[in-house]
DNA sequence: TTAACTGCAAATCTTTTGCACAATC
DNA sequence: GATTGTGCAAAAGATTTGCAGTTAA
């Protein structure tokens, strides 16, 4: 494990909050002057890959990474992208039953529209 | 509703499985000869706002679109990106009452690794 | 006539990749 | 010394957008 591939997994842990490839890569440079982004995605990539991280689509636009800690049901508004984490009691045991134990992880989006657009979507 | 956006509602709404938007610009070219790849682009960002059809990013790779009708939950590979269709049962309900019944739609992936891979992964 | 929509092509944005060099075992 | 990883820059892909022309209320 390179001191590259450290750091990118140091900043997702110490993350309360999912990051895009490119703001990982601006953390990234404020310790490693010269890490290139090329750089970061491979290593996004074989984190992902290794379970250490995960990748989530949220609204499709661009991919986001968090930690494994961090919550894995998001609430979206579909008009303004805005994110919201929602807890989803004893989801895992539905996945679990569902897929026989064999999942090693999920992605789970709920779409709404949020108070604020619902207030714009009136005028 | 113009006739370039009722073609790629209808191309969806007779699709069992989702599509890209290229294959959906690719079908739709069967029809309108001349239909071109923004149009599409377009006309599938209105009809996503509109609830008429889903998007989804099931690998992150390049988002798809499917109708309503068809499967809400799949179970992706995580080595490959091959999907399938997976039914949770009562996940309506579920998300009904973590949302106080305001949400509108829904995306689950669940990964795993599938046999096809488990073997290749052991040799 | 005017507002909404289209085809086309260029632009933008995200992500991947080839290559020469550096780090690590 | 061989393998693996890196920085850089170019390439590839997906998606968006400006614009002039069409369509249709």
């Amino acid at each position: 494990m390179s001191k590259q591939s450290k750091l990118i997994l140091d900043i997702l842990e110490n993350s309360s909050t999912y990051l895009s490839a490119i703001e990982i890569f601006q953390k990234a440079r404020e310790v490693i002057s010269n890490i290139s982004l090329g750089t970061v995605y491979r290593n996004l990539k074989v984190l992902v890959l290794k379970n250490k991280i995960r990748k989530l689509s949220l609204n499709g636009d661009k991919d986001v990474f968090a930690n494994l800690k961090n919550s894995h049901d998001y609430l979206v508004c579909k008009n303004c992208g805005k994110a919201f984490d929602l807890h989803i009691k004893n989801i895992h045991k539905v996945l679990s039953k569902a897929t026989k134990k064999q999942f090693i992880d999920y992605n789970l989006t709920v779409f709404f529209i949020c108070d604020d657009c619902k207030k714009k979507l009136v005028k």
